[in-house]
DNA sequence: CCCCGGTTCCAACAAAAGTTAAGGACGCCT
DNA sequence: AGGCGTCCTTAACTTTTGTTGGAACCGGGG
């Protein structure tokens, strides 16, 4: 049943950040999921819709992002497996951004009928979840930040070390590598930069010696400076349950 | 009793995103508040401190923001009365940024036991709540596309249509004027900007016959012009609780 | 196999924003 | 009234970023 590995993906993402009971496992088990596949490149849900379902990543890369009326697309956040990208549609149902994928993807489905009665039942899971979309939020802060007060390299190095130590809790960075499915086009939508300066930007961190990004894929040459770029502090990812 | 004047502006705000039952005001309208006056420009709350409280704003202005290595400073929201700034302290108890007034303020402490407490009796009003943090966490959206996007004289003019926007359901907007109360460092905080640049883009708007920023207070010369610059769609604002 | 479309890459030039420096306005305190 | 400090204002200059246009690369489909 290929529901089971998105739901441990699940649980293994919310223990990070909260300490679970034993029955509120078997609760978030048995929640009914639909599973879809979903192509590169794909809306999921679109700015202006009502939700009715929360999406839980099973497998693939995903990104939010707003655009403007001059056709500008800024990328609000990046997604990865076991995260539920539009749990916040579940009492703001109009969506007021994309939600879309990356790569090719696999995504599970919930209710929000059937959320809401796991909340009624459960007061610890809803507390959980509501803690789930108070990150979000703090990663918005951070995001903020990157794009308002940093330079451009050091925009790019912080993007990265976000998305590698997410990923690293799942278990999916290989050594000093790690995937990054965007185009520059995407990358410069994230950082707040036109394509072209993304690409200056990333020539540059490839010449200094610090970090390549190469088709979808970071290799880091030189951790110490790359750290030192990113100016970054994971605090605000509270990936401790205890404080 | 100043309590109540501060619990009633709370009511008033909630009531515009939700709707609420009558026992849950009477909730509300007991919950214990300890009130406090603060100087301008002063911390509440600091990045890194452990919050016990929310705190609810009576009377005055805030502001959130978050300071990098580097010593620049990035606001990412502005606040007015009625607002609970730091509710995201109730489950984050590390706060990840600065919570701190621009005017002289008058705030109301609730504990966090007390509101814990009132979620586990009334789930309704944990909901609404929640749903608040995630107007919260849409209006940083908003803030990373101004930021990351618009130009800058687009930036000044979208927020301040956000603010008057938020100022109008309060009652604080008069005619076509209505409090900013930031320093021209303190614009260029918030839209990423140097504070030189902010003060060439204000003089811009006010050459331009658009809008004008003096001594805190901003005045619209033009509306439509105004409107057209900032490119405002408030649906992210969720003002409407039958959504 | 080659063609096609989307990336990536790059250079030259234009525009926006940052830096530095300095004078002026204004309120506040004594 | 005078002095002081903060904010506002402006100019000249530098740096960063955007724009335009084009060449090279690469993978997939015919």
């Amino acid at each position: 049943m290929p529901g089971d590995a998105i739901r441990a993906a699940l649980i293994r993402r919310l223990r990070i950040s909260s300490a679970i009971a034993d029955e509120d496992i078997k609760e978030i088990e048995a929640l009914p999921i639909s599973v879809r596949e979903y192509p590169a490149e794909t809306a999921v849900v679109r700015d202006g819709e009502r939700a009715t379902n929360c999406c839980l990543i099973a497998d693939g890369f995903c990104a939010r992002s707003k655009t403007i009326a001059s056709g500008k697309r800024q990328i609000l956040s990046l997604h990865i497996p076991g995260e539920i990208p539009d749990l916040m549609s579940l009492f703001l149902h109009v969506m007021d951004h994309d939600l879309s994928t990356l790569t090719a993807a696999t995504l599970g489905f919930i209710s929000h009928e059937t959320l809401q009665k796991l909340h009624r039942r459960r007061p610890v899971v809803a507390e959980m979840f509501w803690r789930d979309t108070l990150i979000d939020a703090a990663m918005f802060r951070e995001w903020i930040v990157n794009v308002g007060q940093r330079p451009a390299p050091a925009r790019l190095a912080h993007v990265m070390i976000e998305l590698r130590e997410r990923l690293r809790i799942i278990g999916r960075v290989d050594g000093t590598s790690f995937e990054m499915p965007l185009t520059q086009e995407q990358v410069g939508e994230a950082l707040g930069i036109t394509a072209v300066h993304a690409n200056r930007v990333i020539r540059q961190l490839r010449e200094e010696g610090i970090v390549e990004l190469h088709r979808g894929r970071v290799t880091v040459l030189d951790e110490r400076k790359f750290l030192e770029l990113a100016d970054f502090d994971g605090r605000y990812l509270h990936q401790s349950p205890t404080l």
